[in-house]
DNA sequence: AGTGGCAGAATTGTCGGACAGTCGGATTAT
DNA sequence: ATAATCCGACTGTCCGACAATTCTGCCACT
């Protein structure tokens, strides 16, 4: 049976504060761009102190709701920027022992779908920015770390162009965590490299001729290829 | 060329003291379960002021490496529960506009692998919840919110029988995303409540089974029939 | 008219101190 | 040993204050 009471939570002001901001922005009474009153005009709206109110805004700053642009005082609203919220999820996942399975299935969902959408939707810049990825990661040489930025931008640019906010919300977290994995990976395998070359040019040649199946395909083999790599490493 | 100067940022201290808690507790200095030390303390340690820590553990309560037990005085270090996460990421999505077309083809890249891996994974309990989420569906009546509730409950399910972290913390925004254009679905289409039970049953016997490639075809009609269901109430 | 510069107002980041309410743990009573 | 009680520690919130920086309106100058 149902508890009769729930267990009241007084939730502290600063919180309550916090959501109520949050509602005005995302019922869109406060838009986008426009500046929040000032601390101690909000303290006296909401009838609490100034230290009060600045812990409130820390949450939605941290959220990425509030932001101010480079050397500005006031803050404004604004909309979380994926790297807001990649953060978060990444430092999550990280607590949580991601293994390279987890993360490797989640790319085999993710990114082959998005290269498939990519094909279909990619805009003239957007393939120019897979080429540059590409082209990046050509020239990256015997640098590990740039190889592996290159990658990671690839991957971006791949859900970019896939014209899908979800599916390149829900992949940027992956990119963090695919760092240290690849780093490993093109350090201790010879082969990768020119694997991971070949396929982005697949890739890119796919999306750029607007194949949609085609960029799937080869998507899904290069994702494919990374657990090859994995595994191969963990024995050898 | 790149520049030659970045540009400098003077983080305000509040925000290099939660970084360098971050670090501490990414780093596994803090484990996870270890009481924070008191607020004053930490301003002692620090040098600073208790506003300025204050400020700077609300970032980190926020992002839920931080938290407290009901009624609970001290903070303690925490793992970020999916639920921290993905409250997050949906309030950004909600803000970017996201569309149905981008929701849905989201949820058909991650709910169908999910469905996979859940089958041949699943636990005797998780297969508990999945059933527990079915009954609560069949039972909803004409309570739509209650129906709802429990198309979410289902998916989640799913998700955590995939024995996936990374699938489960991407799939979880999906569903706050889903509530609203579910809401409508089944208000005005009749049909909808049956063809979600039957998807439901199916997808649930094929996990049961552990048959993975049935699971993740009956998922993919599943969540094709959102689709349909979304399409057909957008002209009727 | 447009531009540059400037003083004063406004705002943020940070500090110090204070106090009520509550949680935890030690202490005492049963 | 268990239960009731008490005290200290800690959090949530408030007040007041000050330096540094940004914002703004105003004025001079070209």
């Amino acid at each position: 049976m149902a508890d009769l009471f729930a267990p009241l939570d007084d939730q502290p002001a600063y919180r309550r504060i916090a959501n109520m901001i949050e509602r005005r922005i995302v019922g869109r009474s406060l838009r986008t761009g426009d500046p929040l009153p000032s601390e101690t005009d909000l303290a006296r709206q909401f009838g609490v102190n100034r230290s009060t109110i600045r812990e409130a805004i820390r949450e939605l700053e941290i959220h990425g709701l509030l932001g101010r642009g480079r050397g500005e005082k006031r803050l404004r609203v604004t909309r979380p920027a994926p790297r807001d919220i990649s953060s978060g999820v990444s430092r999550a996942l990280a607590l949580h022992d991601v293994t390279f399975l987890e993360l490797w299935e989640a790319m085999m969902a993710l990114e082959p779908a998005a290269a498939q959408y990519a094909a279909s939707r990619r805009s003239t810049g957007q393939l120019q920015a897979l080429l540059r990825a590409g082209a990046e990661f050509a020239n990256s040489g015997a640098d590990t770390a740039a190889a592996v930025a290159a990658v990671v931008d690839f991957f971006t640019a791949v859900a970019e162009a896939s014209g899908n906010q979800v599916l390149a919300l829900s992949q940027a977290p992956l990119n963090v965590l695919l760092v240290p994995a690849l780093t490993r990976l093109i350090d201790d395998l010879p082969q990768a490299r020119s694997r991971i070359a070949l396929a982005q040019v697949n890739i890119t040649g796919a999306i750029k001729l607007k194949r949609g199946e085609q960029a799937r395909i080869w998507m899904e083999k290069h994702i494919r290829d990374f657990k090859r790599g994995h595994d191969l490493r963990e024995r050898g």
